[in-house]
DNA sequence: GTCTGTGAAAGTGTTCACAGCG
DNA sequence: CGCTGTGAACACTTTCACAGAC
């Protein structure tokens, strides 16, 4: 969604759908506030209602991956945390890399929300030949022909493409073969890469549009 | 798609799935970058192709909002173009306030994307006094309590929220409450805003954790 | 009584396949 | 011919509603 998701994708028993796995994560978000206030337990229907979805949904999303609840209770949010972290992947850390130091790049290299959820950029990568060499957020940017050496010694899992939209199929080519397993493209083009590697997109200004639909039709339904 | 979308809103003609809405921004982005290539016209399949769909599905997700292609021939590309804008309203320009200038606000501000889209950013906010008054890519940041009156006096359409979790709720509701029509969340928090003000949330680790799924499943399916 | 997990039903979205137009 | 637009078939998702567990 937001972004250019192929419909489904594979998992560990059977095909799971994309719109589950989206969910899951805002399952797991919502898990981590509510341990934040201090919840031991939580149901279906309160985490549905805070993010706008039915219970049924919530159970029958869950489903998919196994029986996490406690019929009576409901589910234990540590237990459930840890199991949505293991089905996700992030019940261990992940590397990134990231290629393009612009005003989205170093935002991307600072943001703090990454770290929490498993997620650490170990390594930036520039073109431009003012940046090499210089550090943002204590990470050093090194040249683009040094993706392939850094991303094999670092045994880096996913990379970040933040370059301008002509750049970003190269760049993630660069990427596939240095041997990264996913991409994230925040570049408004549609990558084409292998089948073996994962990728989501990030389009800024599609996001954007996806209001502005929403608001222009409710202004036509208004009558102008 | 990613991002916490209600399934469904309403537009022109009777009720358009967001899936749909999602994947014309899909095909605007690719009629222009096929007219940056000197193309005239194109096909649901070639559109198709480029981005992962059936042609069936281009032409049936286009024929929810009229007929604009031409049988024999296909879609004359700036028509075409004209039409999708038209139908996600950024055939005129839309202004946003952006509030929260951290690093992920800085990188919004200075953001190039936005503006071939017809995004104007006019207008920053932040909490913090050290950087009010500062200018940022030509943008003078002000204070919070500001919120109210420039949305009012610069007739700002669209709030982005670019704040730490905690503070994006209240952030929403005083944008709500200035009169903004629509809202894109960066803070991993599910917002609830009343009826009437669309919203649309891009939570960044949450794209990481659709690719980690993915590149785990596969792991999993490998065997270990 | 509460809440999960799940078949069955209802509802949506996607693909098929072809009539019709340029 | 080629390609669109579209009803009909199909596939998938969500909701319903209830049996079973605590």
């Amino acid at each position: 969604m937001s972004s250019s998701k192929p419909p489904t994708t594979r998992s560990e028993s059977g095909s799971v759908p994309a719109a589950v796995v989206n969910r899951l994560s805002l399952y797991l978000r919502e898990l981590q506030h509510l341990v934040a206030e201090g919840a031991q337990t939580t149901s279906s229907s309160q985490l549905g209602e805070r993010l706008g979805f039915s219970d049924a949904q919530v159970r029958k999303d869950l489903a998919h991956f196994g029986a996490f609840g406690h019929p009576g209770v409901g589910y234990r949010c540590d237990e459930l945390i840890s199991e949505i972290r293991r089905i996700l992947g992030t019940d261990r850390a992940w590397t990134v890399a990231l290629v393009g130091v612009g005003n989205l790049g170093r935002a991307l290299l600072g943001y703090k929300g990454f770290e929490p959820q498993g997620f650490r950029v170990v390594a930036a990568f520039d073109s431009d030949p003012a940046k090499v060499g210089s550090r943002v957020d204590g990470i050093e940017i090194r040249a683009i022909e040094e993706i392939g050496p850094m991303v094999a010694q670092a045994a880096i899992d996913l990379g970040m493409v933040a370059v301008p939209a002509a750049f970003a199929q190269p760049v993630a080519d660069t990427l596939v073969a240095a041997g990264v397993r996913g991409i994230v493209n925040f570049a408004p083009v549609s990558l084409s890469l292998p089948e073996g590697v994962s990728q989501v997109s990030v389009d800024l200004a599609r996001e954007l549009e996806q209001v502005t639909f929403a608001v222009a039709s409710r202004l036509r339904a208004e009558g102008s």
